[in-house]
DNA sequence: TATTAGTATGAGCCTTTACTCATATCGGCA
DNA sequence: TGCCGATATGAGTAAAGGCTCATACTAATA
């Protein structure tokens, strides 16, 4: 129960929400997650870092660049019903189409 | 964004988890939650209010009784997906037409 | 080898959070 | 009204968490 504790208190964090949610399904590197949350590069590497330690991310090293992408990209997905339990959703946002879960 | 982060927040608490978790889709009373979970008296009214004031739980008075329910019952699923994807739960549970967050 | 772009790390600061203790409130009943 | 069981609240404390600054590491290229 702690170790579970542990991996969601990581998810309840805006700025980490925010990287989650631009790497989505994409592999970024930190650049681009830079450049796309407006975050310093020394706040997203500290954010980086503490979703590597919680295995959430993975790294790949591409010349000088490190992408990152989700483990389990259906995080995206838990986190959008988690949004909807929060009543921060309207209902028909959900176009079952789209979902990551269609295509597991 | 902030919302749903802090909303997380309260989940990521190993306490406030199995709090949740006894409440589970049953009422229950303050002291029922007490000698379930082994916490102090104290310490459960202490979480029962972060879970309040996050629209996680709502209250009914009875008599001298104060009854926890939770809002949304549903959130126990999603913990048992943040579980399997947290890597913490056996692969069996894991099977995605069985999920009734692939069914809504 | 020196430089530069990309990324990580450690230390320090400030805020938030989890917890406990003591006390207060509330409803029922003698 | 006074007491008792059930529950909540406020103050205080220690620990954890988020952030920034300065610096270090790494890979490519001149």
């Amino acid at each position: 129960m702690k170790k579970l504790a542990q991996f969601i208190k990581v998810l309840g964090d805006g700025n980490r929400l925010a990287i989650i949610q631009t790497i989505g399904v994409h592999s970024l590197s930190v650049t681009e997650i830079i450049s796309a949350t407006g975050l310093s590069q020394t706040l997203v590497s500290f954010h980086l870092r503490a979703l590597r330690k919680n295995k959430i991310v993975v790294t790949r090293r591409e010349g000088p660049f490190i992408y990152y992408k989700l483990i389990d990209p259906y995080l995206i997905e838990i986190i959008g019903e988690l949004s909807r339990v929060a009543g921060l959703e309207s209902a028909e946002t959900r176009d079952p189409n789209t979902l990551a879960i269609a295509n597991r």
